[in-house]
DNA sequence: CGTCTATTTGAATGTACTCAAAAGCGGTGG
DNA sequence: CCACCGCTTTTGAGTACATTCAAATAGACG
């Protein structure tokens, strides 16, 4: 049950027994259904999540009600608007389930504890901003120098297998074009 | 000559007199000119920047030899490739003058002494990158939900007055369009 | 099984592009 | 100081890529 969260933490800093044990002890649990939103804009962000199992999406929903997807969040990847929860301000974005998922968290309060307590969880988070910090400077690059086709293939290589898990439509969300423009772009491949 | 730098510290973090001079010893000057580069893309980045005057540009450049620029750095703006500064890898970016500037700047070695000797400057620096995560999505955002007049308005909008200041095809590459097409938004607003 | 939503396909449209030429602007040297 | 050269911006015309709209098909969920 906690073995893929201790092996993430694992990836970048390491822990002694205790260590896994205490910030075990720290976490929560929660399961939620496909579709249900974790995160609504206008809410403050309160927790730190990490996706056990599932899929989560972040996405924007612009004025005229359509929504665009920042970022798909399949297991192992933490999920946060991290403008909302580091400054505890009403989030901006939206995060929602495109699977059953299980997902572990923190709150605020235990996290900035938690650094207290024990360094090495600052070092990993600060990790993780920096690398979202370069996955959003890739997308960035992206989307200025590659056509949609270029842009899809990248989406497949990121996410291995993602698109037979989710809708075509988030995926078009993602790229940026109608799901009619992707249904085209897949048949010329 | 120091006094934009302090100004900028003292957005995240407050700085005794000692403090203040502390940091100043350590700060090397750079005078270059427009079209100059500062980061060439391949090489590691050394040194993090501060714009004192002038205007930087950040820039990726394609396969085909387009480039894109991803951000400009105008006074009071950090400049630096943080993949690979923070990790000595070769530079994915280019950064170069759009304007003669005059930078201040640390190397990470000087920069890491920093952190150990004052960590008031391990939050300021965490801080510039959290703000610049923000930033990008906020970029990401606009290029998923925004036109191109839209986005134009946005750049105008982040970046009061720098239009008058570079060049036009600059900003075309930042907002993923024509030079070409830029004109004609412009003849109609 | 039936309903609702997602995907595919076709046709027409429009947005932004390329190519080409002219005009404007800036820097340099005579 | 002016003339020239090179680069940038503007303008026009034709084109292509991606869109919208609509209808048919397929798939998911209760």
């Amino acid at each position: 049950m906690y073995q893929k969260i201790l092996a993430n933490f694992a990836l970048h800093i390491n822990l002694s027994t205790e260590e896994e044990a205490h910030v075990v002890s720290l976490l929560q649990e929660t399961r939620i259904r496909k579709n249900q939103i974790v995160l609504r804009e206008g809410e403050v962000c309160k927790h730190i999540y990490f996706v056990s199992e599932g899929c989560l999406r972040m996405y924007h929903t612009d004025k005229q009600g359509n929504e665009h997807n920042m970022l798909f969040m399949p297991e192992n990847w933490w999920a946060v608007d991290i403008a909302s929860f580091s400054g505890e301000k009403p989030a901006f974005y939206n995060i929602s389930a495109l699977e059953n998922c299980r997902l572990l968290y923190l709150s605020y309060r235990v996290l900035e504890d938690l650094y207290m307590h024990n360094p090495k969880f600052e070092r990993f988070f600060r990790i993780l901003t920096q690398n979202g910090f370069n996955l959003y400077q890739h997308r960035i690059t992206s989307s200025l120098s590659l056509t949609a086709r270029e842009r899809y293939l990248d989406f497949r290589w990121r996410y291995p297998g993602l698109e037979l898990r989710i809708a075509q439509k988030h995926i078009a969300s993602y790229l940026a074009i109608t799901p009619v423009f992707l249904s085209r772009l897949r048949q010329g491949l």
